[in-house]
DNA sequence: AGCACGCCGACT
DNA sequence: GTCGGCGTGCTC
């Protein structure tokens, strides 16, 4: 007996494959299975997507067979790849392409034999330590101690981790009580995301802890999934969770997922995920396609930040596919939840009934998609204004640059405020979102300026190592004694990045003659990609901060990003009025975001009276500054999306680019006039509106050309119509000297 | 995407 | 004579 079975490998959409290939098998294999199967010379791991139509004659010639099913591991269940499938179909990719990067990828290199290995090992190991401390599997209550050490805190008695928990608020008890309180009819569909809109400082942390606590104690195979935008969160997130549940489910039941990780690490992340052992998980966007079979919340934390939106491959959003997932896994709940009937027939047996999953989305400055659905009453809106404790926030001061002497770079009464809190032995935050010493080094004799060989762009002087070095593509050099051009000696750095504005404020304060109260002298450092590249250099400057060795910290948007400091009281930004003016309709709302995490980061300690945000600025009257003033997140909101009604733009509107990658600048443009003639053709094409290509901002990077073009529709579901059909065109549209093209959908950045 | 095959320039 | 450049074509 023979069967014929669908895999998905991974294969990008213009590799000219089908969604899926036939492969023949001796047994029937499950939808979600995983396989190893020959293609071509080689031998790779795919997942078995549903039954084939057993091919015909001649096909069945070519027709492979399966070589081995991984059967020590569960197959993918429906959501999962319900979840997959939607991603490859809404971002235009091919379903293996995002369902292989979805796994671990040491689970892409393994055979089922070193599988089952590795898995008797764990089990071996899990056995000894159950031995050891005489506790059951499951037992609960109790901590398992935790292999890795994870957590010191591990065997924490009961009357102790009850004081892990601290009082709720009275808005966070609200506010959960409303999450949880939309009641489910039997008959109901699945509840509504919800956006959790709090100040920063107002305890959002907190209730993501509540939220997970609560459904993880209505059913022993419960997950929460909880998501953070960059890497650099997840430590502190995860020791908060760690610290929290470890002594209810042990400490294995939390597990990390990011791009950091080692693939041992992630193999095992994902496989307690999967096998269920794991109840929490935490991590970067690539944890939305974690294989969670009991996933009954999702958490995404800072929902506005652009590092959910995936810039490589598939261009998915990660809060949005959170969206989905949770809906797909509350649909299915709700189909395969037994009636009170069915329940009856079977006689009470503990069949467990799956529960729906529930979505929270967290930010004191929501992105404008998600208040917009809040609006129209798609989202559920959870409102936390206060801070915790009644910390005041900060107290906006707008400077009025145009004011200040021609040459000034800091207005004198913010010195005087920076200086002032030295004095009391409170710390300043400045903040400048360039790194370098400066973005171009210019010749003062000749047109010579520090071009970057290989890309459209200056390379970006570093004075500390006397570098020349390109931000896009990477290449390095040193700084020339003289001129190339004319070898004129006055080569001058022009402009200023976080390295230069460290060493002026320095200056201009008189650095060297401050004391703090103690008597001891004032510290001025540094914190950019820069210097916190080496591994664990991050950690150790944030110590530095925390235990007061640094006054005033000087740095890019990390420094504005999480990091709760507490002597904090006064954060400034240098000059952040290139996004008031972009031709990016997004920038305001990124500025906007920004400039309010960042005088977050300030007033965190409410014994410390008197934070302060202070903007440097040549636009003091621009509305943006108005609305941060008032902490008027909503007036912003409701101004922004007024524009973006009048202009048709998002979330008004649907848009997607096709990006173009060539030799030439001409063969990039050919590409997408191509595109462009090829598109009237196509379905749906009467309801998009094709815009004329463009090169993109920074035309050309490692010595790739780029071009653009945006495509814009009113309906989301007649611009997917229309890419699906526009992209199998285009897939036979042969251009000389042309790399590579990509659509990406619902793009952040144009 | 990988990986083959295939056809032209500088090296042991 | 071969090593290696990347153009073209194929993978159930």
């Amino acid at each position: 007996v023979e069967f014929w079975v669908d895999v998905v490998v991974a294969t990008p959409v213009h590799s000219g494959l089908g969604q899926a290939l036939t492969y023949r098998s001796e047994q029937l294999l499950a939808a979600g299975c995983l396989v190893r199967v020959p293609l071509g010379q080689r031998e790779l791991l795919g997942i078995v997507w549903g039954e084939a139509a057993a091919p015909d004659a001649a096909a069945q010639l070519k027709t492979k067979a399966i070589i081995s099913c991984l059967d020590g591991i569960a197959p993918l269940d429906a959501v999962w790849r319900a979840v997959v499938e939607f991603a490859a179909r809404y971002y235009q990719r091919a379903i293996g392409e995002v369902a292989l990067a979805a796994l671990p990828p040491q689970l892409r290199e393994m055979d089922g034999v070193q599988l089952a290995r590795r898995q008797k090992l764990q089990a071996l190991r899990k056995a000894k330590l159950q031995a050891k401390t005489g506790d059951g599997p499951g037992a609960g209550r109790q901590a398992t101690g935790g292999e890795g050490g994870a957590t010191a805190s591990g065997a924490l008695p009961d009357a102790q981790s009850a004081t892990n928990t601290v009082a709720a608020s009275a808005q966070q008890v609200s506010v959960i009580a409303q999450f949880f309180g939309e009641s489910l009819p039997p008959s109901s569909s699945a509840p509504k995301p919800a956006l959790l809109f709090g100040a920063t400082g107002s305890g959002k942390t907190e209730v993501y802890l509540r939220c997970t606590a609560r459904v993880l104690e209505q059913s022993a195979q419960a997950q929460v999934l909880v998501m953070v935008p960059e890497i650099n969160l997840t430590p502190q997130l995860e020791a908060r969770f760690t610290q929290r549940f470890a002594p209810l489910y042990g400490a294995d039941a939390v597990v990390a997922m990011h791009s950091g990780m080692t693939p041992a690490q992630r193999l095992k992340s994902w496989l307690a995920a999967h096998t269920g052992q794991a109840r929490i998980v935490l991590g970067t966007r690539m944890a939305v396609f974690a294989s969670m079979p009991g996933l009954q919340l999702i958490v995404v934390d800072e929902e506005h930040d652009p590092s959910y939106k995936s810039q490589d491959g598939a261009r998915h959003s990660a809060r949005d596919l959170a969206v989905l997932r949770a809906k797909l896994q509350s649909e299915q709940a709700l189909q395969v939840a037994p009636s009170p009937d069915t329940a009856k027939d079977r006689g009470g047996t503990n069949a467990t009934v799956a529960q729906p999953c529930r979505v929270m989305l967290g930010s004191a400055t929501p992105s404008l998609e998600t208040w917009h659905a809040c609006e129209q009453g798609r989202y559920q809106r959870l409102d936390m204004p206060q801070r915790v404790g009644d910390g005041a926030l900060a107290a906006l001061r707008i400077v009025d640059m145009r004011l200040a002497p021609k040459k000034a770079l800091f207005a004198a009464t913010l010195l005087a405020a920076i200086h002032e809190r030295i004095t009391r032995g409170e710390q300043s935050l400045i903040f400048l979102n360039r790194r370098g010493y400066a973005p171009v080094l210019a010749c003062g004799a000749c047109e010579w300026k520090s071009n970057c060989p290989h890309c459209s762009a200056y390379c970006v002087f570093h004075k500390i190592d006397r570098t020349l070095r390109c931000h896009h593509c990477g290449t390095t050099d040193r700084v020339p004694r003289a001129c190339p051009e004319c070898g004129n000696i006055d080569i001058a750095p022009v402009g200023r990045g976080t390295e230069k504005l460290e060493e002026q404020l320095a200056q201009a304060l008189g650095i060297d003659t401050l004391l703090r109260p103690d008597g001891s002298p004032a510290v001025i450092a540094r914190m950019d990609a820069d210097t916190t590249r080496l591994k664990g250099s991050l950690e150790q400057q944030l110590a530095k901060v925390h235990s007061g060795d640094v006054d005033i910290l000087v740095g890019t948007q990390m420094i504005a990003k999480g990091h709760d400091f507490r002597r904090i009281t006064l954060v400034a930004a240098f000059n952040p009025d290139s996004a008031l003016y972009s031709s990016d309709f997004r920038a305001p709302e990124r500025l906007f975001s920004l400039l309010m995490q960042a005088a977050g980061r300030a007033g965190r300690d409410a014994a410390l009276a008197g934070a302060q945000m202070w903007v440097q600025t040549m636009h003091p009257d621009h509305p943006l500054f108005a609305a941060l003033k008032a902490h008027d997140y909503p007036g912003f909101a409701r101004q922004q999306l007024a524009e973006r009604t009048q202009a048709g733009l998002p979330p008004f509107s649907y848009q997607a680019l096709i990006r173009a990658e060539a030799r030439s600048q001409e063969a990039a443009q050919a590409f997408l006039l191509a595109a462009t003639e090829a598109a009237a053709g196509v379905a749906a094409f009467e309801h998009v509106t094709l815009y004329p290509s463009v090169p993109m901002a920074i035309q050309r990077v490692a010595n790739v050309e780029r071009a653009q073009m945006l495509v814009e529709s009113q309906s989301r579901a007649a611009l997917q119509k229309f890419l699906s059909h526009w992209q199998s065109v285009l897939r036979a549209t042969k251009v000389q000297g042309l790399i590579r093209w990509a659509m990406d959908v619902d793009p952040l950045t144009i």
